[in-house]
DNA sequence: CAACTCATGTAATGAGTTACATGATTGT
DNA sequence: ACAATCATGTAACTCATTACATGAGTTG
């Protein structure tokens, strides 16, 4: 085959690729799969799915059939084709790209010191709280995975491997940030206690 | 005081008066600071900086003192206003709004049952090599931090706990990624000592 | 004298969010 | 009758990255 224009595929697409890879989807049931915070620790919205989809389609990447959709458009059902599959094996296990670093809660940890201490208690209690619960409900998807598929979650030829490997991260992620929440609120637990004793600086 | 238009601050703005909280710096330095893997996780580069000062300046949040500049503009050396602490204050303890998960490593995992084990091998040896340099890293400057500031790294009044409380959480979660990826480490190289047996499916 | 640091500014491009637009079917 | 679900498409906007532009002083 002749060398082609090297085809440029966004972020996004490899993460459309990588469900399209499991099975056939339209664009809808990509984006109900893209939202948060289930996704594969990706997240989109119909928006931006559909143009991505038709640049896809455009380098060949994937094919879809359509059918006669409720509203004024056709529902299309996109598959991935041989050379989409073979742009994302390859993609799949070369290096991430560094990814600048955004965390708004850490970025407010920052000015901590310039903010009032119970009003930073209140906020970091109420992260903690979101954390435990989006970690319980993680603990219940293991459950319910190791229950359902066994000893194949360590088969990494399996699709239910590669989802129990981001679940797993999930939850070590969570655990993570709760324990840092709680130690935080430890900490100004017991400046609370014994305030800045006036004298020194 | 009139209510007047309710001034909006973007993220990034609330991340520079933060820095600016603590002392005048000129959009150099900022830019110098708010650069990876420094920043207090969060980045921008120059681009994103100057224009913004320019709207902060615009908002009366941030006021400046030029000097002649090494080049062909005067250097401009910003100071956080009254009105600028006022609204970062107030800004620190509202909780944040969830950001979308975008993480390329964990996309990456999510199709990993379709990629060759010995690639994701070193995909995520690689990986777990540069967690370790980083951890490394941050246990230095916390060993540094502890034995420099002692026990004012307790006290939530000052800049330097709000220091060592992101650092501890960059700890923590260079800690949870690199025991992830081990983890995975671990379960690839035993599917590669037992390979698939070809009988079940 | 070349490369690096200091120092700001703008423009083009790309990535992501939100809102607008249309319209059938199904459940309350 | 109204809301929710299914289903796609486009436009306006914000946010972020990269590149272009200028130019002085310092270090090797």
């Amino acid at each position: 085959m002749a060398p082609t224009t090297p085809v440029r595929v966004s972020t996004l697409g490899y993460a459309i690729l990588g469900l399209l890879a499991r099975e056939p989807l339209s664009g809808y049931d990509l984006a109900a799969l893209l939202k948060m915070p289930v996704g594969y620790y990706w997240t989109a919205q119909h928006g931006q799915i559909h143009p991505e989809l038709q640049r896809l389609l455009a380098d060949g990447l994937v094919t879809y059939q359509a059918t006669r959709g409720p509203g004024p458009h056709p529902k299309k059902v996109y598959t991935i084709t041989p050379s989409g599959s073979r742009i994302l094996r390859s993609w799949v296990t070369e290096p991430p790209r560094p990814r600048p670093v955004r965390d708004e809660l850490v970025l407010k940890a920052a000015s901590l010191w310039f903010a009032d201490t119970a009003a930073a208690l209140r906020l970091f209690r109420a992260e903690a709280e979101r954390h435990a619960e989006q970690l319980a409900t993680y603990e219940a998807t293991r459950t319910s995975m190791e229950a359902r598929y066994g000893a194949s979650l360590q088969r990494p030829g399996r699709p239910e491997f590669a989802e129990y490997v981001t679940l797993r991260c999930g939850i070590s992620y969570e655990t993570h940030r709760l324990g840092w929440c709680r130690w935080v609120i430890e900490l100004l637990e017991q400046a609370d206690a014994w305030p800045e004793p006036p004298g020194r600086r």
